[in-house]
DNA sequence: TTGCGTGCAAAGGTTTTGCATGGCA
DNA sequence: TGCCATGCAAAACCTTTGCACGCAA
């Protein structure tokens, strides 16, 4: 949907290397801006926009909405760390976002596509809740 | 934090009414205001989300976000009426959202508890791909 | 009659779009 | 030089708030 092309400008890798910093915690666009403003470094906000779609498309960054968090939240995935196929759980309490490998997950997969029809995406599955640690709080 | 009050009013009648005539599946602010707006009976947007605020505060609503759905989704849940849960899929071809059981997927989701302790909030589940009648074309 | 509910209008936010300019390749 | 990227301004939305009026109890 998005083009190919892949310019390098300073302010892409300024937004790609603030992402990767985060470690896994998200950020909103705003936050985004407000950390380029406080270190005087000025980035448009439509540039953040579409610069962070662009990284959604290619599966470089997540793009979710949390409760009570105004607008939606951005949070850098670097896959090259999970080479094998898994499953993403965001934990709804503490934020966090947990990588799994799961092989009954995997027959579920084939079941909705043998029983129902329906040709899963993974790469956009996100499951929400509550990890074991915020349950046992 | 609402007040307790629990005025019976025409508009409250109707939007609670249809809010169950829908069987679980889920609305936007929009969609109800345009299915008041083409059934002749007006109901203000400010009195749609007020309500709805009140039924979610009192936990009759569920709301929450759907990828590629602008606005919030309100999704009424009686578990007396639905006490079975189901899912839902969304074909990114045409867009159709498919809701459906699944006993493997139930299966699944204790499997996420007790193997990965994971609590699974499936009210926010969406599952992404392609549906049968896409696939064949 | 009292006080909550309603809905218009306006405000406050977030996100998108048009367009001229800037900058990478 | 040829495009793509950028960012300002404005538009398009979604959601909330203020306020006067309507209406349930």
């Amino acid at each position: 949907m998005n083009n190919a092309t892949n310019y390098k400008t300073k302010q892409r890798e300024a937004i790609h290397s603030y992402m990767q910093s985060l470690e896994g915690r998200h950020v909103t666009v705003n936050q985004i801006a407000n950390h380029f403003d406080t270190i005087g470094q000025k980035i448009g906000i439509t540039t953040i926009y579409r610069y962070l779609d662009k990284l959604v498309d290619e599966g470089e960054v997540k793009k979710y909405t949390v409760d009570g968090v105004t607008g939606a939240c951005f949070q850098y995935v670097d896959e090259r760390e999970y080479p094998q196929e898994h499953f993403h759980f965001k934990c709804e309490k503490c934020g966090k976002l947990i990588h799994f490998e799961c092989e009954s997950l995997k027959h579920t997969q084939l079941h909705l596509l043998e029983n129902h029809g329906f040709n899963l995406d993974t790469a956009k599955l996100m499951f929400y809740g509550t990890c074991n640690q915020c349950s046992n709080r």
